[in-house]
DNA sequence: GGCATTTTAGGACATTTGTCCTTTTAGGGC
DNA sequence: GCCCTAAAAGGACAAATGTCCTAAAATGCC
């Protein structure tokens, strides 16, 4: 008798062939919309294989859970915004104001798309119930908040480790809030820029008129 | 032959008896508890009846239809929110200063409960791709945000009326995305107060500083 | 060109879920 | 105490959904 052994367990996300590839690619874009249209609630295997033209047994082939296509549908949408943001900041090589500003100029920027708009919130939901996405979500953010972290140190060199960090979560989180109002569709949608202009402000009067109780020594 | 009329359509969540009034109570309870729990993608009929000690017979007598329900439950839960805003507004009554903090700190406070760290994300996901919970969800905002209007405008009466509507939505959108990262069992979580001085301080800074283009001159 | 392996399709199955129906029990008005 | 309606239970059903199985087709390698 022979013992049939079932595909490989850990046969999951992987393609060896270039058709493969594509497919698998062309799989986590179709889930990525399916997502965005109907958020997690309505994310479900026959529309992510109808949406990406391909038959649900094709679609188990590549994904043979459910939770393992929607971690690297995760990460597939997650990972351009920590090389956008990256890159991003390269760019801006002026003063440590200019290159704070052109930063938060991008990410303010950012929460106007239909992507940032419908994906986060959904990430945020999750968050709630599912641990692993939760601590993707901090992640995600731990690293996004590093270069305002790094700016705001230089911009006012008072500021201990702590409020730094502190005025940097601050930046953050006042920015994804606006994301719920003037994200796309949104009913401030149309004063977005306006927003971001007074923020942007705000945030650079904060940053330099906070006292900090650092010691005035430079160590370096 | 006698034609037997269904159960009345409209007849969904509303009781006449006493009993029945109770138990309608119990299952938007049940709803909110399985709700914050699970999710929205978690939340069916069965664990509902099942965490309120019904039959899913006796849930279905209750509501007919699952969206009744969902409705009947965000009102359930957004109504408590508008009625505390306004009392402790009341509550404050000191200078436009003093009453603004209040709200603020209450508003700040509150975002640290399970209730509004769970249930808001989710609001705000579902109002993605549900126009119906949107339109709810920018009501309540647009509620929330009338004191902090009315005060800035108290505090600094040479700004325009919209830019003292950007400043209120500023306020409220940094507030809001705060529940993100110092929620109830998020990782600042144990920073909150400190976030919150650091936030209202910041905001007051905002609005005194706020440079308006109003003409001096006071109508009324 | 033949062959092993990957890729694809289609069907099938158990479970879950919303909704409905019928029957039984309880409550209040007369 | 009777009767009509409300309240409650339990079962049932169709649709949806995740997962699995088998067979066919495509693909790269020798």
């Amino acid at each position: 008798m022979l013992i049939r052994q079932r595909k490989p367990l850990n046969r999951t996300g992987t393609a060896t062939y270039e058709k493969g590839e594509a497919r698998l690619a062309r799989i986590l874009d179709a889930a990525a919309a399916v997502f965005m249209e109907a958020g997690y609630s309505g994310l479900t295997m026959r529309k992510i294989a109808e949406r990406a033209g391909i038959s649900i047994g094709n679609l188990n082939y590549y994904y043979r859970v459910k939770t393992d296509l929607l971690r690297d549908l995760i990460e597939h949408v997650l990972n351009p915004y920590l090389e956008k943001f990256h890159e991003r900041r390269q760019k801006a090589g002026h003063s440590p104001e200019k290159q704070l500003e052109a930063v938060l100029d991008f990410w303010i920027e950012d929460l106007g798309t239909p992507e940032t708009t419908v994906f986060f919130p959904e990430l945020w939901a999750m968050g709630n119930h599912d641990p692993y996405m939760a601590d993707l979500v901090d992640d995600l953010y731990a690293k996004a908040r590093e270069p305002l972290h790094e700016l705001i140190s230089q911009i006012n060199p008072t500021l201990t480790q702590k409020d730094t960090e502190r005025m940097a979560l601050y930046l953050c989180a006042s920015m994804e809030g606006l994301t719920i109002f003037a994200g796309n569709g949104k009913p401030w949608a149309g004063q977005l820029k306006a927003m971001r202009r007074l923020m942007i402000n705000n945030f650079m009067l904060s940053i330099k008129t906070a006292k900090g109780k650092r010691k005035p020594k430079q160590p370096a």
